[in-house]
DNA sequence: GTATATGCAAAGCATTTGCATTAAA
DNA sequence: TTTAATGCAAATGCTTTGCATATAC
């Protein structure tokens, strides 16, 4: 039996609580990345009572600790990525910044060559995919 | 000869000022990509006056033309990218935000199978590197 | 001369934080 | 009982905007 994410957290002495328990169960299911307030909104389904500041406080604490992971918009926004596999790349849309997870062919292929690292360690390689979803190709 | 940005920008019914030169010129010249803060202090030293204000609008409407792009940090933040080759990579460094252009190798390799593309038109493809700086393994 | 760009200061927004209250352990 | 999490509302920081003035064309 393995154990849920809120179990591993609280064995890593996270204090669990509903409100956190919401968060997570806000961002568990699909491939689809959620903005803030929509895992807000999500979260509040479950726990009415949460509020906007403790959906951020958590996300931040999940993303420190490496349970989930945030990528930045074109606009400023944030969405945040349960991990799921253990690739991270990314299909989104420029219209409405929906975003998928995506696992792409090819990706052991790439390389950075030395002269082009100026210096730095690389610790991760993601690819990013934009384009437009079927609603937005059709109206905007 | 080869028109200038400005010039090129000018036929495209841009009324060209010292403000928005000096913001084309700041961009100019490394692979480093600025802030806009980093972009208006540059601006500053070829012409004192122009504000942030300024420096911000400009930097859309050469966004807009396709003329830069921007890339958005974890901590929130916007770098422009001056778009001087065809590919558009980029290295950066997770402690400073310090960022490169680069080209990496096996791009060409990528691919999205068409059960991954979620009904999306693919536009284009991004490769991101990320690591740390020989000054930010040093200390951070 | 006319339309457009500028600078300033105020407004906007997503996100973070301080602090008194509440609840997990 | 102790220590940490919550909610609220205020604060923050980047970016945008309204408007009167200045300027490219």
């Amino acid at each position: 039996m393995i154990a849920t994410l809120p179990d591993r957290l609280q064995d890593r002495g996270w204090r669990i609580t509903p409100q956190r328990r919401s968060v997570i169960q806000a961002l568990d299911g699909d491939h689809v990345h959620l903005s803030a307030e929509q895992v807000h909104a999500a979260a509040r389904r479950i726990v009415p009572e949460v509020s906007l500041a403790t959906v951020y406080n958590t996300l931040n604490e999940l993303i420190a600790m490496g349970e989930i992971s945030e990528i930045r918009l074109a606009d400023g926004t944030t969405r945040y990525d349960p991990k799921i596999g253990p690739d991270h790349h990314h299909l989104l849309c420029e219209g409405c910044g929906l975003t998928y997870d995506v696992e792409p062919r090819g990706v052991e292929g790439l390389s950075l060559p030395p002269v082009q690292r100026y210096g730095m360690t690389i610790e991760s390689v993601e690819v990013v995919f934009r384009g437009r979803c079927s609603n937005c190709a059709e109206h905007g």
